[in-house]
DNA sequence: GTGTCTATTGTAAGCGCTTTCAGAATATGT
DNA sequence: ACATATTCTGAAAGCGCTTACAATAGACAC
């Protein structure tokens, strides 16, 4: 039936081609320690001959590494988590490491997910909601080095994120220097830390500038639908909002629908933001944040290296700053001329 | 300085600290043989005391399996791979496999990268134009199962991929309806297999309906500015094209900035269409066509374990349909109603 | 009570590699 | 020519696990 798989040919075949023993066969191979030159010549010529590639889990359990690492998100539908794991591919494998990958949204069971993929790697990286606080302890407490992206700081772990909070200040003082006065917000803080911060910059922005926030926040999902049906029911209200700062670009292009459905016009009836600057974004003119996400999981890359490799540095909290994006949908700029 | 890393606690220490062998540990955890209940207990108490997670390497070398696959694609900056790859992650999580991925695009010696990959993994996903048939041989022959995906049959690998020709049938057929006579394909058929088939798709279909298709696509890269870039060309040209038939939707959206920079209005001075249908596109108004890109994954997920396995499959092809979705890019559509 | 089964556990042989340690062989110094 | 370095290579001990194979002990039938 099936051909049956070749058995992969090992290091003491290759010896045994050589005429040599498998020790001088794995020098001549890592060429760390002298080996004389002819001597090299026939192993490489066996190895050549016999087609031989070193197992990677032979030299793994004796060199007592992975070589690989990992990094957890909770999936990859947007472009924001996409291109952060892009960033980290990268530069991971630019320092010599595979990469591991793992969603954990919508899975059973995340934790022991994310515990399995710690006995395949060196080190790993968490992104956003995708284990609790005490599992990151876990792993961390068990020697394992771990960068955290976007969520915040647990314990004495290397944490990169970008600046949810001035970013929306600087949003909301955008909005407000368009007179609004009725703010809503799109998007559920407990979806993910970075919306929940967020949140938290959005309500401060406004205190601070004594407009008074809404009292609770437009809850729903990540996606586009979820964004239109959470704005229609804000947009129907008779106090309807002149706002919506919405959580996400996906919740705020959903909110964009549900404004053209109620024959509402943005912004001159209301004004929508989103935040990730995602390319769809640019074609529906919405007023958004960007954020550097390749940077994100660039920088996680390095720092986790780093980690791996016992540089005695101590613990690094870097926080990347955001660039404000005006497009139409949040009002007219003419008086900017 | 640095803290060491404590050292992993191993089926030894377990064995001493339950009065068992550590085959007995063994045994107990996998479940696979009996074990006397009450020794069960102990040696889980043990596990559970020292908090012994066994290693993977060990594991892995002792069973000759990695029970770990891995993907391989162009890059993950577009949406389109980053589905697949989602689609595909997805499944292999279902079936108990880790996921290795790596990009090659733009990395220096993507074959010794993928050949590496083969060391780590049971078996592997190609994507695309990552590398040459001869390395698709060289790991299949090898005895690797591969699934290849969005590109050509290589051997006797599994292969699934869309239907590129006959959607681009359908959207040509869709767009001399409109009466158009004047085409331009606007992408590099070199950039990737299923780009040579839209673009081989589109002239036959041309052909067949007795129009002269170009002598020669507008070559360029995948992303918005290259096709910005091919498409001011085109339209500056005298006998500008009626239509900008686009490789990929990037490639797209970059035609639709050529054409409103030069003051053409699509789609009445300048038809333009794209592929994949991302997010953007609906917001460009761009009509396109959408495949299914995470079956695509699951697909080559599902085939790839059962290869794993051993099962007698026969090869297995399949050719997954696309659809086509009209928006205004293409030309109004008053007479449809 | 003796013999045969069966359930349970231990012993030990790998899986494929790296690396220490020591020995052999050659080179160097006087 | 002899002592001392220096180079190179092989033997063997792991790395942490799984799994034949063998051994032990209690259960059961007669």
């Amino acid at each position: 039936m099936n051909r049956d798989r070749p058995k992969p040919v090992t290091i003491h075949e290759v010896a045994a081609h050589a005429g040599v023993s498998i020790a001088t066969v794995s020098r001549a191979l890592s060429g760390s320690v002298t080996v004389a030159s002819a001597t090299r010549e026939r192993v490489l010529a066996a190895v050549e001959a016999l087609r031989f590639r070193p197992s990677r889990l032979g030299q793994s359990l004796a060199e007592g590494r992975h070589a690989a690492n990992g990094i957890v998100f909770p999936d990859l539908s947007g472009p924001y988590y996409a291109e952060v794991v892009l960033g980290y591919e990268e530069i991971a494998a630019e320092l010599g490491s595979s990469v591991l990958i793992l969603a954990t949204h919508g899975r059973p069971d995340p934790t022991w997910r994310v515990l399995d993929l710690a006995r395949r790697v060196d080190g790993m990286v968490l992104m956003g909601r995708t284990v609790p606080d005490s599992v990151v302890s876990q792993i961390a407490d068990a020697g394992m080095p771990v960068v955290l992206v976007a969520r915040p700081a647990v314990g004495e772990s290397d944490t990169v994120s970008v600046d949810n909070d001035l970013g929306t200040r600087g949003l909301v003082e955008h909005l407000l220097g368009h007179g609004y006065e009725r703010f809503a917000f799109v998007g559920d803080p407990a979806e993910s830390p970075d919306v929940a911060s967020r949140y938290a910059g959005f309500r401060a922005a406004l205190l601070e500038k004594g407009c008074r926030p809404p009292s609770e926040p437009l809850r729903c999902a990540f996606d586009v639908a979820s964004g239109q049906q959470a704005a229609v029911g804000a947009l129907r209200r008779a106090d309807r909002p002149q706002v919506l700062v919405c959580g996400n670009d996906e919740t705020a292009l959903g909110a964009l629908e549900a404004a053209a459905e109620l024959g509402l016009s943005v912004p001159d009836d209301v004004a929508i933001t989103g935040w990730d600057d995602v390319m769809a974004a640019r074609y529906a003119g919405l007023t958004t944040v960007r954020q550097p996400m390749r940077t994100l999981g660039a920088t996680a890359a390095r720092w986790l290296q780093e980690r791996i490799a016992g540089a005695p540095v101590p613990v690094r909290r870097q926080v990347l700053q955001t660039q404000l994006i005006v497009r139409a949908s949040c009002g007219s700029h003419d008086h900017e001329q």
